[in-house]
DNA sequence: GTCCGGTGTG
DNA sequence: CACACCGGAC
């Protein structure tokens, strides 16, 4: 071994956070992991992947899985679209790979979902294969160490650093804990803001003039603004949901009408909220509204909080009509 | 308010 | 290549 991927790994073995879900090399549950945790802080992803892990234990489960139960194993997550692509991916493994899934990076990049960072931390956190495992941390990491200035935002960046990257593996022994300690430096050590550089286990390797200002990334534009208003109906103890499209924001979740019912009894105005995506802000009012009939769209608190996925942008307001319906 | 992040699509 | 897609940390 390199004097510097022992240095890294030496670094790695005393100092990792204990992240239970990449101990046991089950390539399913690294593959859910993996992928829930590319949205979120590893504390917040960890109670669902063990609810998920605990419903659904193997690949076949989830293919065999109601797309509605997985979007509210999913609600509260964001990119919902990656929860759409598990099935797709666990049904294509059930047809073509006798419900396990392919070992290799190359074979793993083909399926739905699984993209170069994913198919790197699969073929070598489960299977030791030598490729690999470029997160948003190992980019930092790398343009630190080679103290490269360009927009990494850029593919051709992107796949610059890769094959630094690539050139830098250790045998297969070791490229386990390699990429993951990669990962875990960026994590802890080699942070966006205050690189922790006093303490970094392979500054003598660094050649960054001013970490603090690498990775280089343009200024994203400005958001648009959308003004919506949110109507929640409600009749007796029952809350109006509608099914969103199947494309677009929050594709296939459940949210609330943005249309007046008919036969009011009576409307409340709601606090309104202001819910931010990546480029776009919905700037919400909404008006309870108290409707004197019913149809099969209305669900109670409890079938809501049991199978219906609602995302947070809708929580405030569905927190508020839990409210009046327990006042009432 | 600012920043973070993989993959799919167009 | 740029942009859409989410929620949370600070």
């Amino acid at each position: 071994m390199k004097e510097f991927q022992k240095d890294l790994i030496d670094w790695y073995i005393h100092n990792h956070r204990p992240l239970e879900f990449r101990l046991k090399k089950d390539p399913y549950e690294i593959w859910i992991s993996e992928i829930m945790a590319q949205q979120t802080r590893i504390e917040a992803m960890l109670p669902y992947f063990k609810r998920w892990i605990q419903q659904l234990p193997d690949i076949e489960s989830v293919a065999k899985c109601d797309d509605e139960k997985l979007n509210k194993l999913w609600q509260g997550l964001g990119y919902y679209s990656r929860c759409k692509n598990i099935k797709k991916c666990a049904i294509e493994c059930v047809e073509k790979y006798n419900g396990k899934l392919p070992r290799t990076k190359e074979e793993l990049l083909k399926l739905p979902g699984i993209g170069p960072y994913t198919a790197g931390a699969i073929a070598s956190i489960a299977n030791g294969q030598r490729v690999s495992a470029v997160d948003g941390n190992v980019i930092r990491v790398f343009s630190r160490l080679y103290d490269i200035c360009e927009d990494v935002t850029k593919t051709s960046v992107k796949k610059q650093i890769e094959m630094l990257v690539d050139e830098s593996l250790p045998s297969k022994e070791e490229i386990s804990y390699y990429n993951q300690a990669l990962m875990e430096l960026g994590a802890l050590i080699c942070i966006p803001k205050s690189p922790r550089c006093d303490i970094c286990p392979i500054k003598k390797y660094c050649e960054a003039s001013d970490p603090a200002s690498l990775p280089y990334k343009p200024k994203k534009s400005a958001r648009k603004i959308e003004y919506k208003h949110v109507y929640v109906w409600i009749h007796q103890n029952k809350v109006h949901v509608v099914k969103r499209a199947d494309t677009g924001l929050l594709a296939g979740l459940y949210g609330f009408d943005e249309t007046k019912p008919e036969h009011i009894i009576e409307s409340i105005e709601l606090k309104p909220y202001i819910h931010i995506f990546s480029h776009v802000e919905w700037h919400m009012d909404a008006t309870l509204c108290i409707v004197d009939r019913e149809d099969s769209n209305y669900k109670t608190i409890e079938e809501i909080e049991e199978y219906i996925a609602l995302p947070s942008a809708f929580m405030p307001f569905m927190k508020q009509v839990e409210e009046y319906l327990w006042k009432k």
